[in-house]
DNA sequence: GATGAATGAGTATTCATTCAT
DNA sequence: CATGAATGAATACTCATTCAT
């Protein structure tokens, strides 16, 4: 008889909005932000094409909603780096986190590769972006303000200590590089790798570690 | 005025479907296949629509015909290597075959990116493919009629011959791998990343070829 | 704590109607009443979309009943008239006060104008209409059984018996839809220009009056 | 077998552009520009929606078009008053030649009333407009590089002469006011009024050139 | 009474493809 | 060969209206 509390609709609306996204997400990754259909995303969704529009402003609005709550998600999964410091120790417990992050969302990363693969679609969210700067620039430096620059100079930081370690005729940068290319490389075949490969996961880990602890 | 031979005809033919691939190719590149439209292709190349489909069956068509014809002036790039052997200077000079490939058809392998990652595309095109094994398997042993999958098998021969050389403790399977994944970020990092960012190609490719050589 | 009374009911009943009239005329008229939606009302008006519903069965309604209340308002505004007989100086308070009118409900008028100016919309209302008829037609003799329609004979009268005045070269029928369209003209004026321009208005009013009365 | 000839296209398109305009006309000012439909337009100009859309941008595109088309129309027709000068004789001329006008483009503006009524779109025409000045402004001295403010300017300089027949007692301003209220008056009672009852249309045009010759 | 989530029919717009010339 | 007008199916988006709470 009497109406829904505010908190009552806030709860419906937040699960419709995570509901709609994680379908939306699916089918972005799958087919493609273009080829997918917003009667696709609805219907898998479960809801009419309307409410879509209730929720989002718009089919790129959608996108963007998705793009930026995984972003938090990744991030929160890096926190205790936030810090700044990184020990030989952590830092191989980094690598590792990025294994099991790929796997728990690889469909957002193939999202992302995607999107990140179309220039104007890239200007469109760098800013709103994290994983921009690590996939994008080779640039040691970015911005220091956005998250994903943090990590970026986490990683850095921890190259250029390493130095010392190894002496005069290490190359930080060159280091940097390759330790990012690398961890591109391994991202994108555990990404468009089915998961019955995975066998070997484990040792290719390993020996990433193994180059560059 | 003699009329034109058969064979100057299929020149002027061939020529002009190579501008609309040319054409087709940049726009796909950039924006993406479903952004991008016939119409635009037409107006870039300088023809009209409608003879763009005197010339290719659809759009998909267009797209094949582009991938098919890239694929072959790679192919062709390491024909040298058919033969099946790779020793350690070949495979030297495989490695920075594959940087100056990278620098020197770049808008093909980030079209080529972009429709592996989707996923409907792939199963499309998986069979008329090339770079299609090389980049979704992980898997050392395909298909060995397909030029792609040759590629594969001489590399992955390489590093079985390598164990010799390294010992029993060298795991030639994961190695492969990690070669494969290496040369993938090394990839995407040369096609995401502008021009002007290049100083330092020179060292990460040789340091790629210290560690795998 | 009694318990309100039925009255009491219908009195807040009575009020949220007219506010939501309020707010949906002013929208109307600003924005035309296609291009305004029961969302924006309902916000402008302070409550849910329902609650909007409970109140008028339809968009439709809602129109019908501003307009039916407005015309209740500006009828009465010429009560006094209604006894059919009108003096000179009875005809002069007439034409001011039309301007005071036009003044004080400037957006219904707007309102009211651009609904009779789409054809179908004019089918849809004129039954219930009183300013149809002195709008539309320029017949003399409208159904006598309508307030508009007794507003005209009233004025129709009042030239018919100024050619008793005037001398048989006066023609009543030509003068009193000279005097129809005058006060169209400046009805339009008054409401398509802004208040900082009224300054000349009584002028104009005087003009009209000795051009007519 | 061989293409059209660029002039042949062109006058495909001009006749299309024009058919689709005369259709767009009539259905925005019969049934309101929001409450007609493309749809609608197409079907009855006899082509395709996609038709619609080579041809015009968008549907508000189609609108300014035809207002466009219909300004130029109207102002060829008061060209020979451009010189700026009105005789008496002139002037008697340009009011019957309103008439006409009136009766010839009823339809046009028919729309145009109907635009001119919605506060949002008239400020978005407002710029590319001439009718606007003439039908908005009570101002007497517009914009003079407009075309529209040039008419306007003429009648005003008409009044401002005839004070010096007229004496001192005569207000120029009030009765260029008056006399451009009474045009409007006319125009709103030509356009919403059925052919049919024009029998006194003569006697009034006439009452009216006695009035402010 | 009151709320706003939910629906779905309807609307503008796009674009691959066809075809008369 | 070559052109671009023409088509229509598909798509993103809107909005009056309903209804469970």
């Amino acid at each position: 008889m009497s109406p829904r509390t505010t908190k009552q609709y806030e709860e419906i609306r937040e699960e419709k909005r995570n509901l709609i996204m994680d379908s939306a997400l699916e089918h972005f990754a799958k087919e493609g932000y273009h080829a997918t259909t917003i009667t696709h995303i609805a219907k898998h969704a479960g809801i009419s094409k309307g409410l879509m529009y209730n929720y989002f402003e718009s089919k790129e609005a959608l996108l963007g909603a998705i793009i930026e709550r995984s972003v938090k998600e990744v991030l929160n999964y890096f926190d205790t780096n936030r810090d700044g410091y990184l020990s030989e120790e952590e830092f191989e417990f980094f690598v590792r986190r990025i294994g099991t992050l790929l796997r728990e969302k690889r469909i957002f990363w193939s999202l992302l590769f995607q999107i990140l693969m179309q220039s104007e679609v890239r200007e469109h969210f760098r800013s709103s972006f994290v994983g921009a700067s690590s996939l994008e620039s080779s640039g040691v430096n970015p911005a220091p303000d956005m998250p994903a620059a943090q990590i970026m100079k986490v990683i850095t930081d921890y190259f250029v200590r390493k130095r010392e370690r190894m002496g005069p005729g290490y190359d930080s940068i060159a280091e940097t590089k390759l330790f990012m290319l690398t961890v591109k490389g391994y991202a994108i075949t555990r990404i468009y790798t089915g998961d019955s490969e995975e066998e070997d996961d484990e040792k290719i880990i390993n020996r990433i570690i193994e180059m560059f602890k």
